[in-house]
RNA sequence: UGGCAGGUGGUGUAAAGGUAGCACAGGAGAUUUUGGUUCUCUUAGUCAGGGUUCGAAUCCUUGCCCGCCAACCA
């Protein structure tokens, strides 16, 4: 009995097990409060929705709450264009924070935070120059030297750091910094930076400040001005917690923990920011939204639901271990959520013609075909048989392999929701390709009444050639070769797969004129396709999300 | 040769000293008017050595391997 409840239970990871264990004992009155912390120098991509799913899902289901904060300490990077993409995708997803804030919000309070560790002996000012720093920083086997200007007075750091708040200081002249060890073994404990000097226009306050906190001194203080409980973040991060915990320490403020899980990898992709952006301003992609991206914009234009991709999340798990996702799985949960909602739909996408010999010129007969058999409810939609249809190229061989259910010389085949034919005559022009396939229907076979008694084993898409609707689809595969570009040597681009896209044109489903941008079909026997935002009635433009699973071309045929 | 964090099937992730399980991927079959879906079945794993213990993926120890850290980035 015992064992078997433990068995239904959903085995909890790390961080969830340090929530359960501060609610039992009571830590911070019972409270749960998150924060997801983007810098808005980029668009969000998969990585980020597993953070977003874990910071919005803990507060979720301990009943608490989740803070957007911006990380907004770097003017020159950042701009109002990610911030809004940022709180669009973060919808998107299904999530909602309860404040929407700015690590810049407190930049006033930052600067106090930073006067009173001066006052406490905890902060000089240092007139060195960057290479200065960096030469007495040491090396992770070699101890640091102290600065000298590591023993200046506090009257004088005051009024130094005063200055340089005022602009009297060059950009680059001075910093401020902690006095913590110049001889840690943790680097970042090695008197780090708080403050630079920058003369760049920010985002949010505009002229306001000339002199912008580091991330180790915004970070933390943020957190702890917010009360957030558990602030969790990246691997990364792990060397700068004893800092995160020096600064909240001696500020007395509040002890908001940082915990650390493994940031996503996914096969056949990159996940850093700075390689995303190279790609968007070399143009090896049209925007941070192309559906080849990993962003969550373009996985939104390629097809992927947030059902799908907080699926995802939930199955990759939350640990401390370095991983590479297989983008397989990423497949498996867009397939399993558009099975279940996308209209069915026809459409050729490399046409040859078939000439039904024996149905009369100019009739047009109606098939009722699901919309779709996983949900009965969404009915049917009539589908056009004619005299001449479409079918696809590779459904018709003249020399079929064995166990091969398409259509071949003397073989019969069913058309989805319509007739079976049987293949009469093939017609060739004269460089001997194929300009079209004569076939004979058998009358009394139509779907739904068929009293024919024939047995076929395959069973075909199809389109009238009359009525069919020619949209361009773009056919999207993986963005690189390899599975794992940024450990292979050299330039990680040298490895983006030439062929990640092929626009061709299709035939389409008199149906499929009224699709509209953002809607997904599953194209018979071919995949789930997603209209592109910029599909219209005049011109549809189909996206591929993913192709269906094909145990028949895994085979090898 | 410094510090830190990790190492469970192909890929992920569970098992908190007591049957190594689940998912994806792979394989076989059944069903099917999508070679889809669904349903069965199945291949495959505790980094290595030593120790503690009745019993070790789990604890100790040594070694090996992977990752992160020396931006006025976050």
């Amino acid at each position: 009995m015992n064992t078997d409840e433990k068995k239904d239970e959903k085995s909890l990871h790390f961080i969830e097990e340090i929530v359960e264990e501060d609610l039992k004992t009571g830590k911070n009155d019972g409270r749960v409060l998150t924060r997801f912390p983007p810098e808005p120098n980029g668009y969000l991509h998969i990585g980020h929705a597993k953070s977003i799913c874990l910071n919005f899902g803990m507060a979720q289901k301990y009943g608490g709450a989740t803070n957007l904060r911006f990380d907004d300490t770097n003017p020159a990077t950042e701009d109002v264009e990610y911030v809004d993409s940022i709180k669009y995708d973060v919808q998107w997803l299904g999530f909602n924070w309860v404040q929407e804030l700015y690590a810049s919000d407190y930049f006033g309070q930052l600067y106090q935070f930073a006067v009173e560790l001066i006052k406490k002996g905890l902060a000089y000012v240092d007139d060195s120059s960057a290479e200065e720093i960096a030469a007495m920083k040491g090396t992770p086997t070699e101890p640091g030297t102290d600065s000298p200007y590591r023993s200046r007075s506090v009257e004088e750091n005051l009024a130094l750091f005063e200055e340089m708040r005022q602009g009297k200081c060059a950009e680059g002249s001075r910093v401020l910094r902690a006095k913590i060890d110049m001889a840690a073994p943790n680097m970042h404990l090695r008197d780090p930076l708080m403050y630079r000097i920058k003369y760049a226009r920010h985002h949010r306050t505009g002229d306001t400040w000339c002199i912008y906190p580091m991330y180790d001194f915004a970070h933390g203080q943020s957190d702890a001005i917010e009360k957030i409980t558990h602030s969790i973040c990246t691997l990364e991060f792990i060397p700068h917690r004893p800092l995160y915990e020096w600064f909240i320490e001696n500020l007395s403020i509040f002890p908001s923990k940082q915990y650390e899980f493994a940031r996503l990898n996914l096969t056949y992709t990159v996940m850093s920011k700075r390689k995303l952006l190279q790609l968007v301003n070399e143009k090896h992609v049209s925007g941070w939204n192309d559906p080849r991206m990993p962003t969550i914009s373009g996985l939104r234009r390629r097809g992927y639901t947030p059902e799908s991709i907080r699926n995802f999340c939930d199955r990759i798990g939350i640990a401390k271990r370095d991983n590479l996702i297989d983008m397989s799985l990423l497949e498996f949960c867009i397939r399993e959520d558009l099975n279940k909602k996308a209209l069915r739909r026809m459409v050729v996408l490399d046409p040859i013609k078939v000439v039904i010999t024996n149905f009369p010129e100019g009739k047009v007969e109606p098939c009722p075909s699901e919309n779709n058999p996983e949900a009965p409810e969404t009915g049917n939609r009539e589908m056009p048989f004619t005299r001449e249809l479409y079918i696809e190229q590779e459904d018709f061989m003249e020399n079929p392999p064995k166990k091969y259910f398409r259509l071949a010389p003397g073989q019969m085949v069913r058309l989805k929701s319509a007739y079976i034919i049987k293949c009469e005559e093939v017609i060739k022009n004269s460089d001997d390709t194929i300009q079209e396939i004569r076939c004979t229907y058998i009358e009394n076979s139509k779907s739904g009444q068929d009293e024919s008694g024939i047995n076929v084993k395959g069973t075909l898409h199809w389109v009238s050639a009359a009525e069919a609707v020619p949209v361009e689809i773009r056919l999207y595969d993986r963005l690189f070769k390899v599975e794992d570009p940024s450990s292979e040597s050299g330039d990680f681009k040298e490895y983006l797969n030439p062929e990640s896209l092929t626009v061709i044109t299709g035939y389409a489903e008199p149906a499929l004129r009224e699709a509209q941008p953002g809607e997904s079909f599953q194209f018979l026997r071919k995949g789930y396709f997603c209209t592109d935002e910029e599909s219209t009635t005049e011109k549809l433009i189909f996206n591929r999300t993913v192709t269906l699973r094909d145990n028949w071309a895994k085979s090898g045929k």
